[in-house]
DNA sequence: ATGCAGTTGCAAGTCATTTGCAACAAAAAT
DNA sequence: ATTTTTGTTGCAAATGACTTGCAACTGCAT
């Protein structure tokens, strides 16, 4: 986990992004997310360990981190943008219109009928999105 | 065609939903509508028709018709909302990243499996969207 | 240790959309 | 046909979620 986080920051630093105490919080934040939080979230659960930490700073470290393929940004209906570490496979989202919860699922046979459609029209995809919204089914 | 309009004039207004000039004019250009424009482009189309319809009055009307089920409502990547009619069955997009047009696709497989899963993970869907952001295959 | 390019916090700006408000106009009631 | 009721309009200002200009700071390669 150490070493994960030593490769991650070797890499980004290679890339010109510098590791500022700002970013190795925000970053050690993404690594013990198990959620989709959005960023007024992030910056609650930084700003303890970074105290001043600005808002500004949060939303230019996930665009920085999103550039470089670290994480993703979810854009769900009505609700700001979430972010998840980009390191598990691609998967999909059901959203809980009562609560907001998130939960991920992944259909092989649903990508695979994406990629049969587009190509028959003559395309080819470059990403998706696919979010089922959802409650939670009583009785 | 008259009746068309006349008969969703009427329900309108037993919903207590006012057919006014500038409402009439929207329901008009929307009804020529083939594509997915958006509420600055069917401004700019209804406002010949309406000198002075504000755009305030297109946004209000447009939340006024999704409201009634008269249209939908498109929320595409970084892009303002789109909108379409409703009567048309249900469909999902393809967003050509390079042009921005919209290709209308459906498949009854995938809606099937995306029904499956959730009713395997305890839910019911409320409604869902897919969206295929491609490029032209170029070969 | 040093220099410079990347980063920060803050204030101000942007974009799409919404809202308060007083004048106005459908549709209802008379 | 006129009045009354109540939804609607245009305009200006507000909102929400970000983004950006800028001057004061650091990472970090050398
Ligand atoms: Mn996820
Ligand atoms: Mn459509
Ligand atoms: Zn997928
Ligand atoms: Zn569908």
């Amino acid at each position: 986990m150490q070493d994960q986080t030593d490769r991650l920051t070797r890499a980004l630093r290679a890339a010109g992004v510098r590791i500022t105490r700002q970013r190795a919080v925000l970053l050690d934040v993404l690594a013990e997310t198990e959620d989709h939080p959005d960023a007024v979230e992030l910056h609650r659960r930084a700003e303890p360990r970074v105290p001043g930490l600005s808002l500004s700073t949060v939303y230019r470290t996930l665009s920085a981190l999103e550039e470089q393929g670290v994480i993703q940004r979810h854009q769900f209906e009505g609700a700001p943008a979430r972010f998840e570490r980009a390191e598990s496979a691609h998967h999909d989202h059901m959203i809980d219109v009562e609560t907001g919860e998130v939960v991920e699922f992944r259909s092989d046979r649903i990508e695979e009928l994406q990629a049969r459609i587009a190509t028959e029209l003559g395309y080819e995809i470059v990403h998706h999105r696919m979010e089922l919204y959802v409650r939670k089914r009583r009785g």
